[in-house]
DNA sequence: CTTTTATAATTGCATATACAATAATTGTAG
DNA sequence: CTACAATTATTGTATATGCAATTATAAAAG
């Protein structure tokens, strides 16, 4: 007869990745219809707000922080200084640099932070707020299993 | 005295947009990894596979299944189509497209859907199959959820 | 039959993303 | 000090993504 055991027939079915990017197109896009009425992109405001938390920092520090190619974030960078509300200035080296929001950042970040939240606030009354913290809980759990993997698997 | 009771305390925190794009980032790269060596980009292999799954179909209605832009579709599918793996038949419309695969693409994507396998298993691994199926399971739903409010949001 | 409206796909534009290669600089071995 | 190696950021190239506008065709209205 067939295994109708309660446990251990848990097999995932279908693609990790493509049900995560599918998701994330939804998601954004949900983010960037509340976000627009700002001029950002979601994406912007992501880059912005770790900006504003993460105070002058090195952009290959901060593109390891959000988990991003350092070359992402170079051009990521672009439009947001283009706009003022960022500043690349010197650092410590000759080759390093430092990335610094502006007055004009910070206002922009704050007009934008109440859009962030009503788009969050949504999504949670859709989801239900016990279900987004549990999505919460696992993509957490899912980075940092991941970010151990990327340290040790030099074995050549 | 402060709340301390074991349910309704689960507010959210964080951006659920950036926790979803900062993993995708990640889960994307571990897959490409092993889909490299066939020289197909995770996402190529996607398309692929809902192409092969959904046999000819139109453009529209596979963006659609795959809840992304009708143009995003368009351009995603040169680089299968320059490839060899895919073509453009006409529709019943004269307007309208058929998306079909070709036998080298059919044969392609056999052979990447090892690739696939190898990475989604090694994922299963590093996070665990339970940890992965109830990600998936969380994925799923939300992505319903949010499928529900696109529809009946036509209020004006 | 012509004008208007709806449908299907594509193109223009802008951003997001990353790998490989490069530039610029600093550090180190000899 | 000089040749070589390591560090930090950027550029070249290619794909991924979506909105707004456009093209082309079909359907509906008059």
């Amino acid at each position: 007869m067939p295994r109708t055991s309660s446990k251990t027939t848990t097999t995932p079915q279908g693609c990790t990745n493509f049900k995560l990017r599918q998701l994330t197109r939804r998601v954004s896009h949900h983010y960037d219809h509340e976000l627009a009425k700002t001029g950002l992109k979601t994406t912007q405001y992501s880059l912005l707000s770790h900006i504003v938390a993460m105070g002058p920092i090195n952009p290959g520090k901060l593109a390891q922080a959000m988990t991003m190619d350092a070359s992402t974030l170079t051009r990521n960078l672009k439009p947001l200084i283009d706009a003022g509300w960022v500043t690349l200035e010197p650092g410590v080296d000759a080759r390093s640099r430092l990335v610094v929001i502006t007055s004009e950042g910070l206002a922009m970040r704050s007009q934008a932070k109440r859009h962030w939240k009503a788009a969050q606030e949504s999504l949670n009354r859709l989801l239900g707020v016990e279900h987004v913290a549990a999505l919460h809980a696992l993509l957490d759990a899912s980075l940092d299993s991941l970010s151990m993997e990327e340290s040790g698997e030099d074995n050549e």
